[in-house]
RNA sequence: UCCCCGAUAGCUCAAUGGUAGAGCACCCGGCUGUUAACCGGGUUGUUGUAGGUUCGAGUCCUACUCGGGGAGCCA
């Protein structure tokens, strides 16, 4: 059996007006409507997009009574037939079926839990590996694969090089987040150092392994080779968060650049957002109408808006003043030195200024060690992209490529040189300005489907106490 | 991890401490070029788990499990 064709998808024969061309149609069925007047109405869904395509089964059909008949949602069906325009209103074109065959029937048809009706995303969640044949995650996961195409296809126009940075690593670095042990010691009884605890020189790697939380040092090292690269792959954070926000799995989009300062961190930043937003829109117009209808009327209108609009560029200590000045009561207080918390960013992208908002040169005292040292001393070229409802969608920084200020920074964190040997090999082989940031994938998708919950946006969530399938 | 809320039919939800119900799904019948069709009939339950209070618990109490919202951490 060949695959299916893409001039046989549902999505190019709903296109099509070539009126009387024999077409095979293979999906599965969303409905099925009887008419007493000899036939009934089948829909059929593949998932090449939102809309299922109409078969026309006329009573004619030798397995009319015994299969046709008994056709019920989720049934997978092979239809060979004539391609018409359709008489009645609802679809542009239909299928007049001349053979139907059944491929898959479902068993215990009243078990199925896929309805026509809609079904709570909580629900949904408990049978994941069926939860694409719906509207809502089908079409969640053709805006996923169009971003996906998009985030290649902008950096590639630019001469940008992926680079695949390591899953495993041994460096645990920057203190991202907690890290996923990997191991292939016996829990039960693991060898022992002389001092009782347990010995990883034995494990698979000679020494403590662990899943990446970020490609951001492996990619630094290659921009300081190739200029201009990205990565992008799963990163892994073991932290205990439980909100819509937040997987201990999720995929990550890093750009670093060589001969980079913050300003072209930012300017990058803008662009690429503005790329996938335009991508979105362009490739997933009914699925981006759909979002809009059944998830957030205000979705569309909001992104083609950032498209067009600037960002707001506020540095940190300006942020605060707002804040301070805004007359809100905070849960927390608002104090420079202070990292800003949810509740503050949401008020600053969502009240005052209405769109995403770029926050700039953070003190030093809460970010990272490797972020460059401003020339007040209290500062760091770091940026965070704030949107409205998500929070933060990106964080940068320009890279501190003085060794002098990168050792003292190091020795302020508390962090050891030896195992960054190599990040400051950097430093002492022809160092460069650079700069790069980090953007959440997942977040990014559920800002443009206006998703509520993360969880809803990657196929196969990975939370705290979860992993099903 | 902390605070709050919830868990009843396959799904979405009702039910003063006193006989567990409706809509949808599914099955049967009717009707119609139908559009998550419509009309009539029918099947469906260890009320999340384990204890406790009570003549009697879906309902009150305790613990646990799972889910959701918010917070922290971050992308």
């Amino acid at each position: 059996m060949l695959s299916v064709p893409a001039d046989q998808r549902v999505k190019s024969l709903l296109a099509s007006t070539d009126y009387g061309k024999a077409v095979t149609v293979r999906g599965w069925v969303r409905t099925r409507r009887d008419s007493k007047g000899g036939f009934s109405f089948i829909e059929v869904n593949d998932g090449s997009c939102m809309a299922s395509l109409q078969v026309i089964a006329e009573a004619a059909l030798p397995n009319y009574e015994s299969d046709v008949k008994r056709l019920i949602t989720g049934c997978s069906v092979a239809i060979e037939g004539e391609l018409r325009k359709s008489p009645a209103e609802g679809q542009p074109v239909e299928v007049l079926a001349k053979s139907i065959t059944v491929l898959g029937w479902v068993d215990d048809p009243a078990a199925y839990p896929m309805q026509k009706k809609r079904h709570t995303m909580e629900f949904l969640r408990e049978v994941a590996h069926l939860r694409p044949r719906t509207n809502t995650i089908g079409a969640v996961a053709r805006v996923r694969n169009a971003l996906a195409w998009a985030v290649h296809e902008f950096f590639q126009q630019r001469g940008f090089l992926c680079l695949h940075a390591p899953i495993i690593t041994c460096s645990d670095c920057e203190g991202a987040g907690q890290m996923f042990g990997v191991s292939t010691l016996d829990p039960d009884k693991p060898p022992r150092t002389p001092e009782g605890k347990i010995d990883f020189a034995q494990d698979f790697f000679g020494r403590r392994a662990s899943l990446t939380v970020s490609g951001q040092l492996e990619a630094e090292t290659y921009a300081l080779a190739l200029t201009n690269v990205y990565t992008f792959g799963p990163t892994f954070r073991a932290e205990n968060s439980n909100t819509a926000r937040h997987l201990a799995e999720f995929w990550m989009i890093e750009p670093e650049m060589a001969f980079c300062d913050l300003a072209g961190d930012m300017d990058l930043a803008v662009a690429f957002l503005k790329h996938l937003f335009r991508a979105a829109l362009e490739r997933c117009p009914e699925d981006m109408a759909f979002f809009n209808k059944w998830i957030d009327p205000t979705l569309i209108g909001t992104l083609e808006h950032i498209i067009n609009a600037d960002f707001e560029h506020v540095p940190y200590t300006k942020a605060v003043e707002i804040l301070e000045k805004s007359g809100k009561t905070f849960e927390y207080q608002v104090k420079w030195g202070a990292d800003l918390q949810s509740e503050h960013e949401r008020y600053l992208t969502e009240e005052y200024f209405k769109k995403p908002m770029i926050v700039t040169d953070y003190p030093k005292t809460i970010k990272a060690f490797y972020m460059r040292a401003n020339d007040d001393d209290k500062t760091v070229a770091a940026m965070d992209v704030l949107v409205p409802k998500i929070g933060e969608i990106i964080g940068g920084a320009q890279r501190e490529e003085r060794m002098d200020v990168l050792k003292r920074r190091m020795a302020e964190c508390g962090l050891e040189e030896k195992p960054y040997w190599w990040y400051l090999d950097l430093r002492r082989y022809g160092t460069v300005p650079h700069a790069g940031f980090g953007l959440g994938f997942e977040r990014t998708i559920q800002f443009v489907t206006g998703m509520a919950n993360i969880r809803d946006v990657i196929p196969y969530p990975r939370t705290p106490g979860s992993a099903e399938f």
